[in-house]
DNA sequence: TCAAATAACTTATTATAATAAGTTATTTGA
DNA sequence: TCAAATAACTTATTATAATAAGTTATTTGA
């Protein structure tokens, strides 16, 4: 296969040809992908190579391979990582007809703070162990409202390599993770998380406009990505009344 | 490759073998696999082979790979979706020693009401799909406390299939993903959750000793595994005062 | 002695090929 | 007309082979 821009690997280019068709919608949840024979003569590729691309839409949720059958799109995945609000509704109607979005509700991200550099924050439990104490890092801070709302406070911490203009980036309303996923070609691959239920305190509650002493969500995670040496920190802390937090794992 | 029980693929008795050898010892992080010829003379099996094998160790956190280097093994990932319990502890020497292990408490399971048929759980915020309304799933409650002291209450609900005996087998102070995986061969691929910080109810200030009103942890996942009609639900509430609960994803 | 070049190792990508196992459509024969 | 058999489709497993790209060890020559 000839002239690709950057010369990814095929089985890459293939992958992520095919994922694009499933967010575009030219495939729809249940629809069969063309089969393995097909993709071969129409990419040009062998077998081997068409598993390893459709390996990689399997590992990430976008289709489900059934022997003798075919592969089966299933509706988009929730990236890694990434959290999203839900009401609560919880009656069975809603239940079923997958009313849990938020979808007559206006969401916003403001960003507090714009990309500086700093050191790691104390305040996280997670700690970068390959790391020297004075090492800098992109911190940014943004505030997720529903209707003028506050719902979630997030200090975002980045290393500082392989995000040339970094403090450049248009931040607000947008997809952090499609961000580093497009311009960056930064994936995330999964990593860990610390949950907690805390009463709130003044800093806090100030926030998210709550009383002191209210109940709020603290979710810090590290977020692996595909290179090995960039993994990145977020620290949350939710306000969980009226809106929940749900992510995939 | 000759002999082997179940006659399950080479590559999968490759990854199995391999992956007990780092859960036994015999790699230890930070460790180098035998190379992938190595391991080609060793098993009498070729490279697409091989890969298979270390790709799904891969998937699962068992070792990174190094383009020229070699397989490095890593610490035994926590598995997905199990929640462990972590001390707050977060002065650096704790936090580089990595001691926010719980070594030195007693943590214990108890299993409150064993494994019984019952139908969904209206309580619950994922709703199985593919099922009619009258499905019968196994259901049992469990509480994890520490020095006596409980921590999360935990009520789990498993699809009626796949699992002769259930109701038989041993659940307190045991993993249940372990049983599930030895047993039964269900392996956890990932799945969804909900998450909420809640002022805690009568019912669940009983449950975990606490004031009512107090904060605590509403964790709901959906678990999904290498069997695609086999999904099981997990609702846990916990208090974090002094611990919080710590999972990959 | 030490930097540069080279060799020898590693994993990564892609091809060709055969056969196994599961699912669905079509044909056959009662 | 319909159940069973068969054909034709699908994904799954495994092999053989060549070459590319990254890392580390060894050799060479100044």
């Amino acid at each position: 296969m000839t002239d690709q821009l950057n010369r990814i690997p095929q089985y890459q280019y293939l992958y992520e040809t095919l994922r694009q068709d499933i967010i575009r919608g030219v495939f729809k949840s249940g629809d069969l992908l063309p089969s393995e024979s097909v993709l071969q003569q129409q990419y040009r590729l062998t077998q081997p190579t068409i598993r390893q691309a459709l390996s990689l839409l399997v590992q990430e949720g976008y289709i489900r391979k059934h022997q003798g059958k075919g592969s089966i799109v299933q509706a988009i995945p929730i990236g890694l990582g990434v959290m999203s609000l839900k009401t609560h509704a919880i009656n069975a109607d809603e239940k079923t007809a997958n009313l849990g979005e938020l979808s007559s509700e206006v969401i916003t991200t403001t960003i507090l703070t714009k990309p500086y550099l700093c050191v790691f924050p104390n305040e996280l439990l997670f700690y970068p162990t390959d790391e020297t104490p004075d090492t800098q890092y992109y911190c940014l801070d943004r505030l997720r409202s529903v209707n003028d709302s506050p719902v979630f406070y997030e200090k975002l911490i980045l290393p500082n390599r392989y995000l040339p203009n970094f403090p450049r980036q248009r931040l607000a309303n947008r997809s952090f993770f499609d961000l580093l996923r497009t311009k960056y070609g930064l994936v995330v691959t999964g990593g860990e998380q610390k949950i907690q239920a805390l009463a709130a305190d003044h800093s806090i509650a100030g926030q998210l406009q709550i009383k002191q002493g209210s109940p709020v969500l603290r979710l810090e995670k590290r977020i692996d990505t595909n290179k090995s040496d960039f993994s990145f920190y977020s620290l949350l802390f939710a306000r969980t009344d009226q809106f929940l937090l749900q992510g995939r794992f």
